[in-house]
DNA sequence: ATCCCGAGGG
DNA sequence: CCCTCTGGAT
């Protein structure tokens, strides 16, 4: 299944844009119940505005709430944001730290947008068990387990470590655009064959195409 | 109506 | 374990 995933999805990558850990950090956070898309939209504005933990800390609440609005619970992704910044200044010097153990110490910051952090800014191997990662293992029969966190462990297992980032994109990539939670696109799914849920959506191949989710979130 | 690369609190 | 936070897209 991992050599499938690899060949039908080439090139899946974050699709969140950033240039340094901190704008990743910051638009992992928005990006909780928000398409990338609309994350992208607010970020530019909001990245040429704070440019560092001390801009984010001292921001005014309501101007940064009104940036990041669009995104969806803006309240508390401002809260995230500003507690997180502020525990960057008092706690580490203002970086943005490249290990699971800090990260996750931090405001609004757990196991999960930790590990988006590490591996997509920090070159650090994490498996990112978010809500496609978890639908797809369970379909696919890797585990059992429902806790992200035994996921992340019996997918660790499985899989070399360092293929731990590219696969968690693989999963993303693929629940994002035929494994949906609702009405899973199996009729044209590359993994039909070998998924023990293949029948949980149409499978009827045309009535699957029409499921297929790809241009506007990619 | 349902979903979107969640986290914190009770 | 459950609930809440929130707007936008389809």
């Amino acid at each position: 299944m991992t050599r499938i995933l690899a060949e039908t999805y080439p090139d899946a990558h974050c699709e969140l844009d950033f240039g340094t850990p901190l704008e990743l950090l910051v638009a992992t956070i928005l990006s909780a119940q928000c398409t990338d898309k609309r994350v992208n939209l607010v970020t530019p504005v909001l990245f040429a505005k704070y440019r560092t933990p001390a801009d984010y800390a001292g921001a005014d609440r309501a101007e940064l709430e009104e940036i990041i609005r669009s995104t969806g619970f803006f309240r508390a992704k401002t809260n995230s944001i500003m507690g997180m910044a502020q525990a960057l200044c008092d706690r580490y010097g203002g970086e943005v730290p490249g290990k699971l153990k800090d990260l996750v110490t931090l405001p609004g910051v757990g196991r999960k947008t930790a590990n988006v952090v590490l591996g997509n800014a920090f070159d650090v191997p994490g498996i990112t068990v978010d809500t496609h990662f978890q639908r797809l293992t369970r379909r696919f029969g890797w585990t059992t387990e429902v806790d992200p966190v035994k996921i992340e462990h019996a997918v660790g297992d499985l899989i070399p470590k360092s293929e731990w980032t590219q696969m968690s994109h693989y999963m993303i990539w693929h629940g994002r655009r035929i494994c949906h939670a609702r009405r899973p696109a199996c009729g044209v799914c590359p993994l039909a064959s070998l998924c023990p849920a293949y029948g949980e959506g149409p499978t009827d191949p045309a009535q699957a195409a029409k499921l297929v989710r790809s241009g506007p979130f990619s």
